[in-house]
DNA sequence: TGTACATCAGTGAACGCGCGTTCACTGATGTAC
DNA sequence: TGTACATCAGTGAACGCGCGTTCACTGATGTAC
């Protein structure tokens, strides 16, 4: 209703709101991950601010490249947890475990933004190269943790190889857990994490076949 | 333009079609393919089928009812899929890996209908039973093989836990190769077939760590 | 410190669109007697 | 074989909607002199 929100920042109830693109890519942050990417319309945006539907047009060429903004977003949120995670740990296979985990808590806890990012509810992010770019910076975490645990006895082709699997594995098993394909199996009052932490495993015991695997 | 498509049937030139849910079903899979789920209007697809834009009431509740047939269909053809593949393989380490391959190659000659099947396009899957059905249906073949294969090694919940890790694994590499993820390593003149034994070859080698798997 | 002026960041009206669905209808078909 | 009638499967008009975007505009802000 009101247009200004609050006090933050310096211009307070003027004409110029001031933080306009900062409440845009907020309140459009919410609506996504509450109606889902294909919900979101830019005049609904608008309205959410407490402005104009054309306001918007002064920050944002479309909607797609709003959309794509919350995208190239997502991914930096999800570098930035995967690049903690790192930090958090040591060289060694429990890292690379420790990584999948992240990325598919990433992914469960903001499942709408997640659809975004891979695509859904838009066209495609080609022509988008700041999407794509924090993409793969997203992604070059696990990549390097696998480098460096398995470049010892593998061919870096190898190693490039296993990193795709690794990718596809949390990025299948998080597509299913969201879309509830996996139904129950997903209980257990932990949100999936023994499931998750089971299966990714499953997917170790297959990197560097029986040697630095115990058991 | 015509209403009438051909001879196709007995009723021919007549007010009533005779095949009117049929055609309407293979006009929506037609727009499907092209445009992508997001896409389809029940407007568009009673006018590519040539009737009145009312005329589909008569054999879907509305257009999510025509979308889930859709998808179920989508996943008995891939279930009939997987089964030949069955058929056309022995028990064993090869025949989960030819399953991979079949299930990402169906994912990635229709990947408009595979990302319907998993949601894309539709609010929910919640209240169609049916989708549900087929889609456990489809993923059946990849879980029986894997039992056979394994059950002697693993307890009943390990090899559920693998059946698991292996859908999330071709699920999300079909997803990433569709959605362009993967980009430059898709290509090869094979459509990325290579690199899908590759990464199906690596997953396999974490099953029975150190025992069935040669080299 | 004032002032003229360019630029910035809003406004509201309007365009043109296609959508999903409901409604009352009607022509065609099938069936009981 | 005819006929009355129920049912089926279409039709076209209309409702109400929200969308993305363009347009001419105007109030607010910043800056050069």
């Amino acid at each position: 209703m009101t247009r200004k929100a609050g006090g933050v920042g310096t211009a307070t109830r003027s004409y110029h709101h001031g933080y306009l693109k900062a409440a845009l890519i907020a309140a459009a942050g919410e609506m996504l991950e509450r109606d889902g990417p294909e919900a979101i319309s830019f005049r609904a945006v608008a309205r959410a601010a407490g402005v104009s539907q054309t306001a918007p047009y002064n920050h944002f060429r479309g909607k797609e490249d709003l959309l794509a903004t919350l995208a190239e977003a997502g991914f930096r949120e999800l570098e930035a947890s995967q690049l903690a995670t790192m930090g958090a740990t040591v060289p060694g296979l429990e890292r690379v475990i420790r990584l999948g985990l992240d990325y598919v808590r990433f992914a469960s806890t903001r499942p709408q933004s997640y659809r975004l990012m891979f695509g859904v509810g838009v066209s495609d992010w080609r022509g988008h190269q700041d999407v794509a770019e924090a993409k793969n910076a997203s992604f070059r975490p696990i990549k390097d943790a696998l480098a460096e645990y398995l470049s010892s006895d593998m061919t870096p082709e190898a190693v490039e190889i296993a990193a795709i699997a690794a990718w596809a594995q949390v990025h299948g098993l998080s597509m299913l857990l969201m879309d509830g394909s996996l139904g129950a199996a997903r209980r257990g009052h932990d949100g999936g994490e023994a499931l998750v932490r089971q299966v990714l495993t499953q997917f170790a015991a297959g990197l560097v076949p029986g040697a630095k695997w115990p058991t």
